[in-house]
DNA sequence: CCGACAACCTGTGAGC
DNA sequence: TGCTCACAGGTTGTCG
């Protein structure tokens, strides 16, 4: 379900119903997610304040008045979604866990449970799953065609690995890695030191206009991502080739291809990219 | 170091 | 209608 408009979506959708709350406790029916929950989770955060949301790649960081440092590290996995609910809201299946306040809970859904929810005191950026991140590509400054570029030197994976590679860049996963691909029409099956400069450069222009506008749209629903308010993203509506295999292509009118790279679905025009 | 691939888990939709 | 199978938006770890 999420990649960076998700989740960036998510963030803004619930952090205003969480800054400055009180945390009562976690409620946790299912620990094992890709980590397991920490037993001493709720305990952790019982009587702290929420200071923030913020959001590194596809994680988000819940900060608290204490610790200083850290707080709870939350991530959706494939299949993850959070919602803010009324606090006697039964749970239905796949509702792990939730982070209690006042009247209302954040409920954390994941079918498939890869997603996470771990608890640290040592600042975030420190943090063994998010210390080897790449820069974020829609407010670092640091993600530029000539990194992009810089990164490929030496590496021959497609270059649609590439940019999904969290080192090189974050929050660019399956869908929106088609997507930037087809608008900078390079084929995303070249290999990434096979591509000049300059193509790098629109590269990363279209994956920040891909982003920026997936997240104006409020996300892309495919089949179960839904806002916090239940409402889907629209963004579906603008995708010009993924899962449109055999649709002809807006530019050209020649039939979308779709091919596996690197263990995942990929869509693109033979005719447009190259 | 690099790249390919399996693994984690459940739900769904296509095809028969 | 009901069954089976392939596949699904992510990430990590292992192996050669």
């Amino acid at each position: 379900m999420p990649e960076l408009p998700e989740v960036e979506t998510t963030r803004r959708g619930i952090a205003p119903h969480l800054v400055g709350e009180m945390l009562l406790g976690a409620t946790v029916r299912q620990a094992g997610l890709r980590q397991r929950v920490p037993d001493a989770l709720s305990q952790q955060l019982t009587g702290r304040h929420v200071l923030g949301l913020e959001r590194r790649a596809k994680y988000l960081l819940l900060r608290l008045d204490q610790p200083r440092e850290g707080g709870v590290i939350l991530h959706l996995g494939m299949s993850g979604s959070l919602r803010i609910l009324p606090a006697d809201t039964p749970p239905g299946p796949h509702d792990h866990l939730d982070l209690r306040f006042n009247d209302r809970v954040l409920r954390y859904r994941d079918p498939r449970r890869f997603g996470l929810v771990l608890w640290t005191e040592q600042p975030f950026a420190e943090h063994p799953l998010l210390r080897h991140l790449g820069p974020e590509p829609l407010t670092s400054g640091e993600f530029t065609g000539a990194r992009l570029h810089k990164a490929a030197i030496g590496r021959r994976v497609a270059v649609k690995n590439l940019i999904m590679d969290n080192r090189v860049v974050v929050g660019v996963g399956n869908i929106y890695a088609s997507e930037s691909l087809f608008l900078a029409r390079i084929d995303p099956r070249r290999a990434c030191n096979r591509i000049a400069a300059h193509r790098y450069e629109t590269l990363a222009i279209c994956i920040r206009s891909v982003l920026t506008k997936a997240i104006e749209a409020g996300g892309t629903t495919l089949r179960d991502f839904h806002h916090e308010d239940g409402k889907p993203g629209y963004f579906s509506q603008q995708l010009n080739v993924y899962n449109r295999a055999g649709e002809p292509c807006p530019c050209c009118g020649e039939p979308i291809r779709s091919q596996v790279i690197g263990q995942r679905s990929s869509f693109f025009c033979v005719h447009c990219q190259r």
